[in-house]
DNA sequence: CACTCTTCTGACAGCAACTGTCAATTTCAG
DNA sequence: CTGAAATTGACAGTTGCTGTCAGAAGAGTG
């Protein structure tokens, strides 16, 4: 939350440049070679750069592959979208925009989510991530719905849509990433708000 | 899935016992002077046993505060509730049975959220956690209704419904453990049932 | 009890992630 | 150009975790 930079300056413009270019080879050698045996190390001397700059710039070694540049900016549009539009409508809108404008990379993120998927440390970090995001996601709606922050129809909802869309992303990848992740989280808006109580039918009767 | 182990024997009861004991030595330890600063080592001093051995028997150091006796058997009860109720019933009830099983023991469940809440290592773990068990209720609720495991609505509902708990357990902590967590835990399900896609009402007009 | 087979335990060695420090270099303001 | 501030690389140290291997303890058989 604090840890916003500046976005001007040369500094900033080589971090940045930095940052890109270490998380492209990194992702190169994970592919090509599984990301347990893979260091720091080897990743750094790769990139031309010390291994100290690599924990400077990515802390830790999942970072390097879950750090995407776009992330921060969801929040402020999730605030945005929040002035004028219903909290599912808004929280549909914003994913569904960064997905449109992520467009052509979705191989890109298709291989980061396999790596993702390949290893307990990386899932454990990516699910963290994820519930850090729930938790930013409800301390905005909360303020825009002027109920305190903890409260707890909003952390339910926010902490539910996300589990939604992982649910989704599980699907997606667990049957080969056919279908268009937008189009999948799209689906999954549409079962949230089709009510999921009702969702999968009444009891059960296989035994009658 | 594969890691069930014979409840019958010497071995075995030894097994348990020593991991129940090393569990309350290490929460002990971690709880008075924190989770990063105690090492496996004092953990193992304290414990009479070797540094080798906890890790043969937790795997993680974050296993010595996720790890709960209880858990395996809940996808059990799981799977028999489904036979006789719909889902969100089924899981509510599943909950609530195992949370009134564990009554006397909110004061340890407190230490333990306080304690994952603390350490971002810990969050993690435990997010996964979460996840791996999103996907196990998947699992037996594609199972149970006939369809394909990674069908969309399974694994949407699967992972809103714990999403929705975890919600619940953040509202928990956030709000000072006041209420019960049993009772937390109800009204998520309350929420859920009652729908969510209306459940913080319509657009917001906090501008106009 | 004696004997055997399997499983568990502890000690040791080793790898790699991560942290802290410090001097050298680079950026930037005046 | 000059000095303050930030960034970088090299280095050392801590610790989580893994593998191996000999010895101890449980379990079955006679």
């Amino acid at each position: 939350m604090t840890e916003e930079r500046p976005t001007t300056g040369l500094r900033q413009r080589k971090r940045l440049a930095a940052m890109r270019r270490i998380q492209e080879v990194a992702l190169g050698l994970f592919d090509e070679r599984g990301y347990g045996v893979v260091t720091i190390e080897q990743i750094a001397d790769a990139s031309d750069v010390s291994p100290s700059s690599v924990y400077r710039y990515f802390g830790t070694k999942e970072q390097l592959v879950l750090w995407e540049e776009f992330d921060p900016v969801i929040g402020t549009r999730l605030r945005d979208a929040l002035d004028t539009t219903p909290p599912l409508v808004a929280a549909r809108r914003v994913m569904v925009d960064a997905m449109s404008e992520m467009g052509g990379e979705e191989r890109a993120i298709r291989q980061r989510v396999r790596l993702i998927m390949s290893d307990p440390g990386l899932e454990a970090a990516f699910a963290r991530q994820m519930y850090a995001f729930s938790e930013t996601a409800g301390k905005i709606l909360a303020d825009r719905l002027g109920r305190p922050a903890e409260d707890l129809e909003v952390q339910v909802l926010s902490h539910a849509v996300i589990g939604a869309l992982q649910g989704g992303l599980h699907h997606w990848h667990g049957s080969g990433c056919r279908t268009p992740l937008l189009t999948v989280w799209e689906r999954c808006f549409d079962l949230f708000e089709e009510g999921l109580a009702a969702g999968t039918g009444g009891p059960v009767s296989s035994s009658g």
